[in-house]
This record gives structure tokens, C-alpha cells and sequence, in this order.
RNA sequence: GUGGAAUUAGCUCAGUCGGUUAGAGCAUCAGGUUGUGGUUCUGAGGGUCGUGGGUUCGAUUCCCAUAUUCCACCCCA
């Protein structure tokens, strides 16, 4: 038997009405808020993911679905969405075109990891990037589009809010920090020494507990911010709590990137395992100067759709339709008549094998259709068609000639 | 990439100290005197016990490999 490939699943039948239920909920929202969908390919030159994750870490040598294509291009599939979507501004000219432009997307992204519960090698995300727009009023926006969005869904959260600085305090920053994991000596784990060199932010969330006691007097971002980094923090929070969105500060929230600034939040839930962010954004003020585009101030957020399939509340059904069925083979032909009709409107669908009435009110009740409608030997008799209101429990008999005016 | 656990019916799981017909619940299908569902009762079908090797008279059970899932770590754009 052919199997699917290592983390990467089919999407079926009830998964996938919730799936499209998200879908539909948070591009909804999303447009209520004023984006535009965009589309951009699953595949990019392998450059364009080298540059916006940079070189650091294990990302693009480890973790990527990176291949040569039979053109000889160095091509990945997307690891993610934003830069394919900064690539698409850059390449379209809206930066020189100014003015604020905002788009939402949604789709696979592909990652070579060794999966587990809620990290998969192909998954799925709704994402916004929005462009041109400065104020830290917008990534108050984005914090209150994802609020919104999983409120709708009926999914609880914790919202972890930091500030990465800008490149005024971020390298001082980093300086101070190296200097402080220096002073700790060799008592730090072998972990934290390598991550002193790749990415030092990193040592703050290391999971070994006697590093956590060195680091608990180790020099705090958020402490350190300059003074325009300071007060759009400080108006972030306070727009949250007007907005009675409730938020708590984590020092140790970081992108390990250069082109992130200020704002980084992240969405966690803590019914879903290990892998708890089901939401991650902030502000990425340098990633188009980057990737060559004019610097324009970004701010954008992704969501994990796997992560949140199982906590999202799904509306309770309707029963819609039809259910026709039929009790005698005859009855057959008379039917998918019928069952053409209603289509026009509604949702119909037809047993072909002649059962009991029984079985079709079964059926009908199984597949959640409002009428269950069948033809047997009394109906083929009479030229007409029973059909039972599975919610008001009524029953007809109709005469075919009407059924079908 | 490192370490660990799991894999038996469509689903959730029992079980076999290696032995002849591998079980349950749910789901499916059929019946309950012959045409009334979602909520009853009875019965039936459905499994080369993840895959490939090995040990053995004999393996679903023991050993090895491999695949997948899950957990912890690494990483987390």
C-alpha cells in the first residue's frame, strides 16, 4: 500500500468542513478589516528564503524543502508566507507606488522537520501582511483580527506580548546580553554555549533549569528599549486594554531574525500539546529594504490551521435538503428526476439501491436532509411522491405533476 | 538530527507466558410478522494482528530492519 509521505496528511470529509469553516470565518474577518486576498506560488527561488530567514540557525540547510529543478534553478517550497507575499509587493512596485496596502492569504507551507502532534512537514496557514503603515495603532490591528478571529471559532487563548526593539536597542542589547552569558562562565549547557554565537536572544528560554538560575539576573530586553520603541510599546498596551484584550508580558518571546522590530506577540493555547502557539506575529519594519524593495514599515501574523482544528466549535448543523430513496427498483427513474429539480436550489441526494423505508429515514437522518423523500410501491401506484419533514415530522403524499411544477 | 514509546476490525482499545475458530464497545448492514429516523432488542458481515526478514515443528506474540504516529530534545521563519 502507498502511503502518504511523513507528515504530510489527507484533509477529509469532516476535517475538512472544519477546515473550510475556518477558512471562511477568518478571511470574513480579515476583508472586514480591510485586506485583499493574494496568491503566490508554492514554490520560490531558493534565495528569496535564504535572505528573509538569513543564514543563521539550522533553517535553510536543515529544515527546508529545498531541490534543484530540472532548469537547474535552486528552488524551496514556501516555508512560510510572508516572504513570498514580500517578494509579490516588491515585484509588483507597490513600495514605490506608496500609500498602505494590505493583504491576507491562506495555504500550505512545508517545512522538513520530524513531525509530531500539531508540527507537520506540509501544514497550512492563514496569514495578513500589511504594508505602508507605521503607527503601532496597526499592530494593535493585528492583535485584535487574530482575537477576533478566534473568538468567532470559539477558542480560548493566552496572549504573550514583547517588544524586540528596533536597530537603535536591539544590538546594544544583544552586546549586553552575550556579555552577561560570558560572565556565567562554563557553567551554562552545551545548548546555551552554541547558542551564545547563533542566536543569544535564544539562552533566555533555554529548557535546562540550572541555566534558567544563572539567567534569572540576566539584562532584559524590555528594559533596555529606546525611547521610540518604548512609547509605541507603551501605546500598544494601552489600546489592548481599552479594547479589554488581556495580554501578558513575555520577556523571553523573540524572533530570532534581523529584520523583526518592536511588537512581536504570540498567540498560545494550552490544550493542544507540546506545540502551543497557534498564532505568531509583529512588526518586520526591515524586511523589504532586505529583499531590495524601498524600506516600508510591515507588520503581519500567521496562524497554524492544524493547531487550532481541534479546539474550533463548530455551529451547530442544519438539516438541509433532500434525501430521496427509493423502495421498489422502478422508482428509480422518477427520482433522479426529482433529485435533478431540487439541485436547481438545494442540496439532494439519491440511495440507488431500493431499502425499506425504514433504511431511508435512516439515511436521510444520517446525511442531516431536512425531507426524506421516497417512492415505493403505494407512490408508483398513485404517481406521486412521499416526502416526511424530518424536523416538523409532517408527511405528504405529492402527485409528481406538482412536485416537478 | 538525538533519545524514548506505540502500531491488533472503519474508529477506540482488550488479548495471546509462542500452539489449532484473535475479542469488546461504537460504527456498518439485516431482521423484530411484512411502509416510519435521530433514542430500543436480536443477529450478521468485517482482521494474512503496520511492512520485510530471522529464530522455531509452529510467530500476531521472541529478535532484527523498515515505515508511520506520538512524546521529549534540537529548531521554530
Amino acid at each position: 500500500m502507498i502511503q502518504s509521505l511523513r507528515g504530510m496528511n489527507d484533509i477529509l470529509s469532516e476535517d475538512y468542513e472544519r477546515f473550510e469553516y475556518f477558512i471562511t470565518t477568518a478571511s470574513t474577518i480579515a476583508k472586514r478589516y480591510g485586506f485583499h486576498y493574494i496568491e503566490t506560488p508554492l514554490l520560490e527561488e531558493t534565495a528569496l528564503f535564504k535572505r528573509s530567514v538569513g543564514e543563521s540557525s539550522d533553517i535553510v540547510g536543515k529544515e527546508m524543502y529545498q531541490f534543484i529543478d530540472k532548469g537547474e534553478n535552486d528552488v524551496c517550497l514556501r516555508p512560510e508566507g510572508t516572504a513570498g507575499v514580500v517578494r509579490a509587493f516588491i515585484q509588483h512596485k507597490l513600495d514605490k507606488k506608496g500609500g498602505i496596502h494590505r493583504f491576507y492569504y491562506h495555504g500550505a507551507m512545508f517545512r522538513y522537520e520530524r513531525p509530531q502532534k500539531g508540527r507537520l512537514r506540509e501544514f497550512h496557514q492563514f496569514g495578513v501582511e500589511s504594508f505602508g503603515v507605521d503607527s503601532v495603532y496597526e499592530d494593535a490591528l493585528m492583535i485584535m483580527m487574530v482575537a477576533d478571529i478566534l473568538k468567532a471559532l470559539g477558542i480560548g487563548y493566552r496572549l504573550k506580548l514583547n517588544s524586540l526593539g528596533d536597530q537603535n536597542c536591539m544590538p546594544a542589547y544583544r552586546e549586553k546580553l552575550v556579555s552577561f552569558i560570558e560572565s556565567c562562565g562554563d557553567s551554562i549547557c552545551g545548548d546555551c554555549e552554541r547558542r551564545k554565537l547563533t542566536n543569544p536572544i535564544r539562552v533566555l528560554d533555554c529548557k535546562n533549569e540550572a541555566c534558567q538560575n544563572l539567567y534569572v539576573n540576566a539584562p532584559k530586553l524590555i528594559n533596555n528599549l529606546c525611547e521610540g520603541c518604548q512609547s509605541d510599546f507603551d501605546t500598544l498596551k494601552t489600546i489592548l486594554d481599552q479594547h479589554t484584550i488581556a495580554y501578558e508580558i513575555d520577556t523571553n518571546l523573540v524572533r530570532g531574525l534581523d529584520y523583526y522590530s518592536k511588537t512581536a506577540f504570540e498567540f498560545v493555547s494550552d490544550n493542544i500539546g507540546s506545540q502551543s502557539a497557534i498564532a505568531g506575529g509583529g512588526r518586520y519594519d526591515r524586511l523589504i529594504e532586505f529583499l531590495d524593495g524601498k524600506p516600508t514599515p510591515a507588520v503581519g501574523f500567521a496562524l497554524g490551521i492544524e493547531r487550532l482544528m481541534e479546539l474550533i466549535v463548530m455551529p451547530e448543523p442544519v438539516r438541509e435538503g433532500y434525501y430521496f430513496g427509493a423502495m421498489d427498483a422502478e422508482a428509480i427513474t422518477p427520482l433522479l428526476l426529482a433529485a435533478e429539480k431540487i439541485r436547481r436550489t438545494q442540496k439532494a441526494v439519491v440511495e440507488y439501491e431500493p431499502r425499506s423505508l425504514k433504511a431511508h429515514l435512516k439515511g436521510a437522518d444520517r446525511i442531516n436532509a431536512r425531507y426524506c423523500a421516497v417512492i415505493g410501491e403505494n407512490e408508483l401506484a398513485q404517481n406521486s411522491i412521499w416526502v416526511k419533514d424530518l424536523v416538523d415530522k409532517t408527511e405528504s403524499l405529492i402527485p409528481l405533476n406538482d412536485f416537478f411544477v
